[in-house]
DNA sequence: GCCGTTTTCGGCCCGACTGTTTTCAGTCG
């Protein structure tokens, strides 16, 4: 799939454009239609051969034809061009914190500098040259400097479990601050990302008090360096390379502050554009007409005002929610209680560490009506994936222990692992004498995007198939996983009575956001697993709801919501 | 470059903080 690619070098046409000094506007579009692409589920060649490119919100005539020429020719003439007037190793430079553009050109057109190692070498050895360009002062410099001292230690985007655990203790420690009145985290955080960038922090206190917790903030335990700490807002580096940052507003202040800080930018843009039509303005200080501020007591007021329903943080990233809201069509989204039970959980058979017993009990105490007990299959050799005859002996003693539990529905399973042709690691005998199958690739990922989604799809077309385990085999930050067309994926998987995993561990969720809304166009059902290898990771079910909710996912798409009697019905059909 | 319950042309979000400035540009949120 050349989704990424094509969104790669559209990110790319954007900085050199913005290097070059082309229109902001423009520039913004390139860098919209990068986003566009990166978030599109199914394969851009797909939706060039049906001639529906232009389909695509930010996407018209001019992008639509570097897209087909991409498509056609492997390059786009455009991107070719604009590189060629740039020095390659230039746009690196906008890597460093406090280097925009403007910035850039300079350096490279009054001081010859082309590269981070050039710039380095200058502010080593003739700062002077640097010092000649314009709007370059020592402090500037000394910024610069410090920039990349750290640049090796800011590690990018960190994972949502990793984030929340910052964020809950610089909270705490925000809410203690004279004159704090209440705190909350914003931003990523609160919109449920899988990723996270940095960590916003929003803090209600009367004006004369914001520059003294700010200033408590910029002083706190754990922070690296300073950034900027002013009247309303502070930017810290934490020890480990991890961005905070903390706003401070007054009461009056607080929903809308909560609105601009939660974003995302995106989301922002659309509201702030509304209130232009309507004559008003929006800022994180209040709605006004002229000088006049709305009354408002909570977000849901602003988006009230402005014609919208509320709209929950999960949905504000500009994929049409701001329509929807205006339309009323927003979907009633899915939420933590409805899910009555975990499909996908490991025991010490195969590579958990915990008993049939001790799962049990731990998804009993988490007032669950249901479970399977999904272990490896015999080629997950490193997992201890079991055989057929440990698998049998398995299976006897789940059953055993379910007759133990008759308060909760004990499914016996097994996470089957799918071969690189689709086929599985057990016959169909062994597969149909369990309750619950799941099918999950496991190796040889690194397969092109059309192969693995044959590969998938064959899996789901399995008539012992009930869920495809965190189909792109992805880990944040580590590896890519498959290309899939998740599009296709859903729609086989929905014509096969098939349900797609949200493998909720904050390393995988797979099927990612834009994914679950792709199954949920499809018609696909979800299921939400933990995958847990321990009683404890059976808590990290929430960021799989939250995955499923940024997906548009509503109760009735969620297998596991139903009903334990539900669930025996739904799992009869594919077994008749 | 994109887009349209006022537009197919003329708009395109709005503000804080810092540094280099003599009134504001650049970068970032
Ligand atoms: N109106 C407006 N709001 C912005 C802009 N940039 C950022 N914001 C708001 C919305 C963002 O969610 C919020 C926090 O900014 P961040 O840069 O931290 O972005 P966010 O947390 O969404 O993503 P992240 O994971 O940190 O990259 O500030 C902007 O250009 N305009
Ligand atoms: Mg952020
Ligand atoms: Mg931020
Ligand atoms: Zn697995």
């Amino acid at each position: 799939m050349k989704n990424q690619q094509i969104a790669d070098l559209f990110s790319a046409m954007a900085d050199l454009l913005e290097i070059l000094g082309e229109s902001l506007f423009r520039v913004n579009s390139y860098r919209k239609a990068a986003r566009v692409l990166e978030e599109l589920a199914e394969d851009i060649e797909a939706v060039a051969a049906a001639d529906r490119l232009t389909e695509i919100e930010g996407i018209g005539d001019s992008t639509a034809g570097k897209i087909r020429q991409y498509l056609a020719e492997g390059r786009i003439e455009q991107y070719d061009k604009l590189k060629a007037q740039v020095p390659p190793d230039l746009p690196g430079l906008l890597d460093v914190p406090g280097l925009g553009p403007k910035t850039v050109a300079k350096l490279w057109k009054q001081a010859s500098v082309t590269s981070v190692a050039e710039l380095r070498a200058a502010l080593d050895k003739s700062p002077e040259r640097l010092l000649a360009v314009e709007g370059l002062g020592p402090k500037k410099l000394d910024q610069i400097r410090q920039s990349l001292a750290f640049q090796a230690e800011a590690g990018g985007r960190i994972r949502l479990n990793t984030a929340r655990e910052l964020a809950e203790r610089l909270l705490a420690d925000v809410r203690r601050a004279p004159g704090a009145q209440r705190a909350t985290f914003a931003g990523s955080l609160r919109r449920g990302k899988e990723t996270i960038g940095d960590i916003d922090l929003l803090c209600q206190a009367d004006a004369n008090r914001a520059a003294k917790i700010i200033q408590r903030f910029a002083a706190s335990e754990g922070v690296e360096r300073v950034l900027a700490a002013g009247a309303t807002k502070g930017s810290v580096v934490l020890t480990g390379g991890v961005q905070a940052d903390l706003r401070v507003v007054e009461p009056a202040s607080y929903p809308a502050a909560l609105m601009y800080f939660t974003g995302s930018k995106e989301h922002n843009i659309r509201l702030r554009e509304l209130a232009v039509q309507k004559g008003w303005k929006l800022n994180e200080y209040g709605l006004f007409d002229g000088e006049k501020r709305f009354k408002a007591g909570e977000e849901a007021d602003l988006y009230a005002r402005l014609g919208l329903a509320y709209v929950p943080p999960e949905l504000r990233e500009d994929r049409g929610e701001v329509e929807a809201a205006r339309d009323a069509a927003l979907p009633e989204l899915l939420e933590d209680g409805d899910l009555r039970g975990d499909l996908h959980m490991h025991t010490t058979a195969s590579d958990g560490h915990n008993s049939i017993d001790e799962m049990i009990d731990a998804c009993r105490a988490k007032g669950y009506k249901y479970l399977a007990i999904c272990d490896h299959s015999k080629s997950q050799v490193q997992a201890h994936g079991l055989d057929e005859k440990r698998l049998a002996a398995h299976v006897e003693a789940i059953r055993k222990s379910a007759r133990r539990h008759k308060d909760i529905l004990v499914l016996t399973g097994v996470e089957v692992d799918i071969f690189k042709d689709g086929s599985l690691d057990f016959s169909d005998d062994v597969l149909a004498g369990l309750d619950f199958v799941t099918a999950s690739a496991h190796s040889a990922l690194a397969m092109s995007g059309p192969e693995a989604t044959k590969r998938l799809i064959r899996a789901a077309e399995h008539p012992c198939v009930h869920c495809i385990g965190h189909p792109t085999g992805r880990m944040i930050n580590s590896r890519p996983g498959m290309e899939i067309d998740v599009a296709e994926l859903a729609r086989a998987a929905a014509a096969n009575g098939v349900a797609l995993e949200i493998n909720a561990h904050p390393v995988r969720l797979d099927l990612r956001d834009v994914h679950v809304r792709a199954a949920v166009e499809a018609g696909a059902k979800l299921v939400i697993n933990t995958d847990a290898h321990s009683t404890d990771q059976l808590d990290l079910m929430g960021y799989g709801v939250t995955t499923a909710r940024r997906g548009w996912a509503r109760k009735g798409d969620v297998l596991n919501t139903l009903t334990p009697a539900q669930l025996r019905k739904w799992l009869g059909t594919k077994r008749k």
